[in-house]
DNA sequence: GTCTATATAATGATAGAC
DNA sequence: GTCTATCATTATATAGAC
């Protein structure tokens, strides 16, 4: 399974061999994000990358928080786009779960060097009150329904909404203490788990 | 009230009750490191909730990195202590894990607004290189190895470390879903699964 | 030890020429 | 639409009076 985000073609309205200046600002602002963490990463940082000067940020963005709300579109976008792959590859509710799950594995080096992208900001942030941690959020609330659906499919009705919790806790949890201790291999093997505890289930 | 420096360093050597500026600066860097992040607060912000000017602070600290490596010290140490007193309290090794995973029950409101202490510093820093995200990490070391011991004194030897990791993986992940969420319901439902898990070991 | 004042750099954000 | 120059504010950190 693979799953390639493709932000220019997305988002721009025409055809561009070149991705607009728009979109390379919440590229490097994604990623950024990531890496360095919101409050870490400054509006010049983020110009720089995309190769855009300081000045003409905004007059795409109008703030920081904008572009932050930018971002945090990208993340679901590339959440959206990961999910419904699997749908399309994937045949049975259980299988996709499990592909879900075992696509972190892509991931975990990136990962234990910078922690979850969506986890990164809901942290730094307070999700509770500012606005781009909210939007950040929702991206959990796009995984857990996912996964609640699947689980509803396989027939777990009762225990779907806490079985989907139960995945994206292990990934979550997984994936900050492989980032606190350098170790990827914590992803590995707390994905391994979950993938086992979800094929026995009924 | 003032008093003079004379009088200040009896009370600060030899008069316990009354916290030092220091031990005071430490508090309110811990506190504020939580509910804010390490990036958004500033020394200012530090220097004033401990009623002591700015210019003051370098008294006692040469840089901001140095108060982190206080507040990190400060949080390892009310790990310890709350280790200690798990196993000045429960006899088994059983016990005294289900104690350490219950204690999260008390803090469950607080992790849901703010998340926990070290997975805020942890994951708003890279561990790998920044020296104040390397010290907060390792508290996260010491839960572990405090866990670990006690599933090899439960007689699960072989599995002790992955055990452990096990238990801190489900906290966290909780506390961070919890975070982004609001919903101090979510850790609890973790931390009762986890209890079940622990008890029905062999 | 304590505190005011300040240096210096960086930040988010604007103004306005082209 | 693009870019330079710059404002106002805030950050960490220092100097030096008391």
């Amino acid at each position: 399974m693979r799953y390639t985000p493709n932000l220019s073609q997305l988002t721009s309205k025409f055809f561009m061999n070149d991705a607009s200046k728009k979109t390379k600002l919440i590229e490097a602002a994604t990623q950024l994000f990531h890496t360095q963490g919101i409050n870490a990463t400054s509006l010049k940082d983020i110009a720089e990358k995309a190769g855009v000067p300081l000045g003409n940020v905004y007059y795409y963005f109008k703030s920081k928080d904008e572009l932050g709300l930018a971002a945090a579109e990208e993340q679901m976008g590339r959440l959206k786009g990961l999910l419904k792959s699997l749908e399309e590859q994937s045949q049975s509710p259980k299988k996709r779960i499990v592909a879900a799950i075992r696509f972190f594995e892509s991931v975990k080096d990136r990962f234990a060097q910078f922690g979850c992208p969506v986890a990164q900001v809901c942290q730094s942030t307070l999700p509770a009150t500012d606005v781009v941690g909210k939007s950040y959020a929702n991206v959990y609330r796009e995984h857990l329904d996912w996964l609640e659906a699947q689980f509803s499919e396989m027939g777990c009705k009762k225990d779907s909404a806490q079985y989907a919790r139960q995945v994206l806790i292990g990934i979550q949890g997984a994936g900050l203490l492989a980032k606190a201790l350098g170790s990827p291999q914590i992803i590995s093997e707390e994905l391994e788990r979950l993938v086992q505890w979800v094929q026995n289930l009924a």
